[in-house]
DNA sequence: GTACATTGTATATGTACACTATACAATGAT
DNA sequence: ATCATTGTATAGTGTACATATACAATGTAC
């Protein structure tokens, strides 16, 4: 199987730190099911190229991301998607949590001035693709 | 016009700084009008205390949203929550980095393994709160 | 099979941020 | 005036981020 290119791309002026955007990115990928098992990722040095940061950045993302159980990584052999077994726990606390972070996330972007409006419209749409995903 | 007691609460082991998490709780209650214009917040003092960090973090986030405008510091009189003119620019560029950041909270939420329709009905919830708030 | 290119790994260094400690300055009540 | 209470300013310490550089494992070319 050949390596894909996931088009993933960071902002440096977000002030968010480069890995967990890599991260954040490929998990993504991930849980949509636009990378799945069996899948070699680029290189680490590759995609660090292509990002514009080291190349030990990108590797840390993809450890985090093998703790996660969603890569394996292999020494001298490169980075494979694994089948996951994604933990069924519907954790109450994490649930908890979500709807906090969700908060503070919204609040965030009235906050920016973002209308209540297209704030809901974007919510309602992201409900809509999570169930058909 | 007495101090509020602002109920936030901060978790130590999310990983997310103290300040943050204090200035995003704060800024929740400010943008759902729970804390109106004219209310005087507790000392720096007295909330670090109750969430058993230091005076200076919680002095920290004040600054963050004064300069948010949300916010009045009076040296040796305390904070006030003021009248705050919310930019009404509806940036795209904003609410394209809101949909990101959505999509990367809701993958790492189903990478924890809540269920898709969990997190849908969470945020239609969250849609309907906004809307009508 | 040996050299070589390519891959992920490990360690060290500089920088930025978070958090705390401590001293300071402004305000209002006694 | 004195004092307690408030936010402010500066310095010190620890941790995470990012890079540089050397290392080890794998597969291929010859």
């Amino acid at each position: 199987m050949m390596a894909q290119r996931p088009r993933i791309r960071i902002d440096p002026a977000s002030g968010v730190p480069a890995v967990r955007q890599i991260a954040d990115s490929l998990r993504v990928l991930l849980v949509e099911g636009q990378l799945v098992p069996g899948t070699e990722l680029p290189s680490v040095r590759r995609i660090a190229m292509e990002l514009g940061v080291h190349f030990n950045t990108v590797a840390e993302a993809y450890r985090q991301l093998a703790a996660e159980g969603w890569l394996d990584l292999k020494h001298g052999r490169g980075a494979v998607v694994v089948a996951r077994a994604v933990p069924a726990v519907n954790n109450r606390a994490r649930t908890e949590d979500f709807r906090n972070r969700l908060r503070g996330m919204v609040a965030q972007m009235r906050s920016q001035g973002i209308s209540a409006d297209r704030i809901a419209a974007e919510l309602r749409a992201m409900a809509k693709r999570v169930t058909r995903s």
